[in-house]
DNA sequence: ACATAATGTAAGTATCTACTTACGGTAAGC
DNA sequence: GCTTACCGTAAGTAGATACTTACATTATGT
């Protein structure tokens, strides 16, 4: 699970989430990208570049354009982390609850 | 979708994921947590409060120490943004190779 | 009341990061 | 071939952040 935290990096700057949000409703290129946002295009190649390094996109050239999209294997890991997290939270608590009934309960006068 | 943005910072530090994993096998004390790291006590003490923000983790007083336990409501927040996303993605997938396939197909000689 | 234990906070610092401008490289059009 | 368009990288900088030590606060035990 060493891979997981480019992941959450990624996501968690704004204007990179957003820009990953942005390729979720279709392919872009760097240019398209870059004039719907304040920042100036190289700040969002290197955004790019981030959530490629993490696995979330891919990019292709087209003619003269580099063209980006979702990587759906990224999202898959951060689910599957996610998942197995869950399921271990569910059992700490069905623990933690049966140890307090037994153990801890309320003191009932 | 504002709140999404401290889930992730907070989930992204590998030491403060670290911190909260060993949370999801049970709740634990401040100083218990400490004793398992190479951090000092106040530094898990921030990290905690980055966690707390974060609507990760909750913590009760017990006496002179501090439990804290993984606060599921965070998790289910990080799991719809998630899922949201999955569909969304899976929309543009789909759209985008139904584009493919009648506009830019590949050329059959 | 006093001492001890457990924790949060304040202040300081070294490193990381998100941006900028400047520059180099590749593809399309004349 | 030359220019133009699109993009990535390099270098520099202001702000964020992950730690440290020192101190304040609250609860337990004697």
């Amino acid at each position: 699970m060493a891979y997981i935290s480019p992941l959450f990096s990624a996501l968690a700057d704004p204007t990179r989430r957003g820009i990953f949000e942005c390729l979720a409703r279709g392919p872009q290129s760097v240019g398209v990208l870059a004039a719907g946002l304040p920042i100036s295009r190289p700040a969002v190649s290197q955004h790019l570049k981030a959530l490629k390094a993490a696995g979330l996109v891919n990019d292709r050239a087209e003619g003269a354009l580099r063209v980006y999209r979702v990587d759906p294997d990224g999202l898959g890991a951060l689910r599957t982390w996610l998942d197995r997290f869950w399921t271990d939270a569910l059992d700490a608590f069905r623990i933690e609850a049966e140890r307090e009934g037994k153990d801890h309960g309320p003191d009932q006068h």
